[in-house]
DNA sequence: TTGTACGCGTTATCAT
DNA sequence: ATGATAACGCGTACAA
């Protein structure tokens, strides 16, 4: 019944790839067990109980076969790969990794692989890297700031999305993230009550949300008198920040704040603002976005919004979970996460009238 | 010949998953070009050239179904699952996720998926996240820094694995790394020009090689006259820095150098060691290990050695697609990634005999 | 309580 | 040049 291959089969050596000795399949604990692979398989996952004698044969026969299923075998059975992708727009900004650790307990927990895709600038396309994830995964958990063409494919499909950051433009889906735009007034309430008068906010075109934290930012100066500009990086790194430090700080009309669209840009901006000779704070405040540990490390350290990174991961891995559960409450709403301000040494509060004289408060 | 659902199937909306639209198959391909699956999976993929005439209705039947083939019964037969696995010791540290980039890019390139699992502390056993893995990829870029009982079982296992951070003890196998001493030598010299004499070296005692960095340093400071000792540290965290920093720098002989296992260790250190009122580079020096991209933004900047974390993650993964790909070249030895001091602001002179008089050169 | 047999979607082999 | 069909390893309805 077991094909055993011939003592004497061909060499295979000129094969390109190397044979792989074979895994130990149900079949071979059926016969070592001497029941049938129904009875195996019903005892290891179906939860059927047999005679003590039996379970005992075959637990037996497990063990001493190293047997573990075949995921992809048991997978064109059940539908189920079980492997769940996460989509990050760049692993190497903290607030991604973050998020990635707080998605990977439950993960675990569920018995869940990751398989993971990381879609900077020139690294893969999205919809095409979209497309040969989803075969390979019951479900997803994506920015809600993919490309249009990628949301609208998502859409049709019926894989199983949670979207981070927030709600994806007018989509009926699932979502977990932070009001960016009251995130962002939280932080301009800060510095409006520091006495900032001039605001210069670096936004960064790639984020749908960017334009959230702008009007945050606006409503929070509303009727203050305060002049607010916007400038915009194309990537939202330190070296963008650092590129564009000048433009915004040595204009005709210096600024006593800014607002960066997210911490590594505010890195980038507070290293070359002190290149330049300026002292943060007090020539200017600078605040950053998502509350990266490596803004304590920097001095001053920065201030910033704690936009809930490894919970937003962690939550979001917990929707999509229910939802592959077939939870239908979990098909849809936005879960939001609390967000906060972290004041640290960058910002600091100014005189009514002159500038630069160091703390008010 | 093709069995069709019934339309009038039984109503399935109270089964636990909801039911998936059922993606096309290879059978609706063929059946909708009027060909043989044979033809259409040869066309595909094998390479195979028909009739103008049959290659243009396969095409078209493709693009109208939305056909891609089935990961999972594709694997059943090629033995392949179109996965490598990724397994780093804590995704927060700049530097693995260096070593992801590096490793995404070649991966894609060779349409490989990326299945990633951290096993920082607690988030997940060793062994079992490994053997789980294992059965879901067609190879694997571990570090070689992990339990004896995971590297053991790996080499009983034939999955192909390449290793990265360095040899992992013994073994016959494949690897890719810094030269953990010799880079730790070099930094050394460097801080015993800068005239360095009383070192601290906080180690991490979870990592085969703090070991190695210890002996470079010592080596380096071989017949100076200097003094060197070690603190070790458990986790290799920027708070675990910070906490051992009084007792590095408090002690009843200061040193005027300390060396930290890594960047991250590093970090805590020079923040706590401004914080308890001493100047950095001007009391003591410090450097890290890693040369990651945060190290830039503290003040003042971080000396380092660059690992080459990115470069090391792109040639693992190209070694380990070899050696996927049958290639006995690939299937041991040790590739040496080059490292290099990057001098920045955490460290200078010290005049041959007072202390902190400023640099020296 | 246990076993048989079928089907999942694909590729490879062999026949035409 | 194209087609029929046997695996691949597993889960499960159904038969015993």
């Amino acid at each position: 019944m077991n094909h055993e291959p011939a003592p004497d089969a061909p060499d295979l050596s000129a094969t390109a790839a190397p044979r792989r000795r074979r895994a130990a399949t149900i079949r071979d604990v059926a016969q070592a067990a001497g029941v049938s692979t129904a009875t195996v398989s019903k005892f290891l996952n179906g939860g059927q109980r047999f005679t003590r004698e039996v379970e005992e044969r075959v637990a037996q026969a497990v063990r001493d076969l190293g047997y573990s299923s075949n995921p992809m075998a048991r997978g064109m059975i059940t539908g189920r790969t079980g492997n769940v992708g996460i989509v990050v727009l760049d692993v190497r900004n903290p607030h991604f990794t973050s998020l990635i650790r707080g998605a990977s307990r439950p993960a675990a927990e569920a018995g869940l692989n990751l398989l993971f895709a990381d879609i900077a600038e020139g690294l893969a396309p999205e919809l095409p890297t979209l497309q040969a994830l989803s075969r390979r995964v019951d479900g997803l958990i994506v920015s809600a700031r993919l490309s249009d063409e990628a949301l609208a494919w998502l859409g049709t499909s019926d894989m199983p999305v949670v979207y981070y950051g927030g709600p994806p433009a007018q989509q009926d889906c699932s979502s977990v993230g932070i009001d960016n735009r009251a995130a962002a007034a939280m932080l301009g309430r800060h510095l409006r009550e520091l006495g900032h008068r001039r605001l210069r906010y670096v936004g960064f075109s790639g984020a749908r949300w960017s334009q959230e934290r702008w009007l945050g930012l606006q409503q929070a100066f509303e009727g203050s008198g305060a002049e607010l500009h916007r400038h915009d990086v194309a990537e939202a790194s330190a070296d963008e920040g650092e590129r564009i430090a000048s433009e915004v700080l040595l204009g005709a009309d210096a600024p006593d704040a800014v607002v960066a669209y997210n911490d590594l840009i505010a890195l980038g901006l507070l290293g070359q603002t002190q290149a330049l000779g300026l002292s943060v704070p007090r020539d200017v405040s600078i605040t950053g976005f998502d509350n990266i540990v490596y803004g304590r490390y920097t001095s001053p350290a920065l201030t910033t919004v704690d936009s809930g990174s490894e919970q937003t991961g962690e939550r979001a891995m917990r929707r999509l979970i229910a939802r592959i559960g077939g939870d239908p409450a979990a098909r849809s709403g936005h879960e939001l996460i609390a967000s906060r301000v972290i004041v640290r040494g960058s910002t600091l509060g100014r005189p009514a009238v002159s500038r630069g004289e160091g703390r008010t408060r």
